[in-house]
DNA sequence: TTCACTGCAAATCATTTGCAAGGCC
DNA sequence: GGCCTTGCAAATGATTTGCAGTGAA
């Protein structure tokens, strides 16, 4: 399931100086492509890591956002969520479920957007809101 | 600047019961196009009404989201911002300023992202991030 | 030894909730 | 009178900050 995936070299990668927490994190990121939150990532590296702190989480995440080694995406208006996929696609929310879905968008021809002169645009975030498959079917 | 803007009927048209405080707010929302949050809001109209409550600003913008009267942002990961313009555009937040501008996107072009079947889509945000001209020409 | 990393406890801040008082139909 | 709206105070919950202890180069 790790296949390929080195996340001591993935930390190098971006400049990070690697740790157990550091490592654990990551690879919980990579693991689960759910989106998680701070909390849930905290929760989920318990049992591996019991002397753990939230801290320690909200530190990691902002370092590695820092160093683009992770997307922060505010779909949701409550926490902010993780994504390790920094590569280019949409998400989409379940109203329903809460789930975050990744969508295979194509942002990049979302860059027709007629900008002002000047504005240099260094991210972009699509995020769409409805009902999953799951969730639409039930209501019909 | 307020031209033909009538906030008592834009209530009623969203089925909306008015208020003094719900038409202060709608109003606010049309003349300060700034996508404010809750607390600039509350701070803009304490010298209108200096008994107006946080928490009735708070009440009141979570009813008009319910009721499709203005769009709530996410753009920022501090705190929500409101927009009483509905229409067809995308959000660009300068990261050095903070200031959030509207961008006459087509959103309706994005609909082109592949969803799986039976997403159904209700909202899309499109959310740039980088540097305004001002922000942008100052590094130069 | 030094300096960065960790983690606990406390602080902060946006937002929500409980509830009592006031106002409108 | 009854119900909806308001607003105060307190609660909640995510995230940050201060700071002391730990550990690795």
């Amino acid at each position: 399931m790790i296949a390929d995936f080195n996340a001591y070299s993935y930390l190098l990668q971006h400049d990070i100086k690697p740790s157990v927490q550091r490592l654990a994190i990551v690879n919980y990121l990579y693991e689960h492509r759910t989106h998680p939150t701070a909390d849930e990532i905290y929760e989920g590296l318990l049992d591996e890591i019991p002397t753990l702190s939230k801290t320690t989480v909200y530190n990691t995440l902002n370092l590695f956002q820092q160093q683009a080694a992770v997307l922060a995406l505010t779909i949701d208006d409550k926490n902010v969520r993780f994504d390790i996929d920094t590569s280019d696609h949409a998400h989409f929310k379940c109203l329903n479920c809460g789930k975050v879905f990744d969508v295979p968008a194509v942002l990049n021809s979302v860059t027709s957007v007629t900008l002002e002169q000047g504005f240099l645009v260094t991210e972009k975030h699509l995020y769409l809101k409805g009902y999953c498959s799951s969730c639409n079917n039930l209501s019909k």
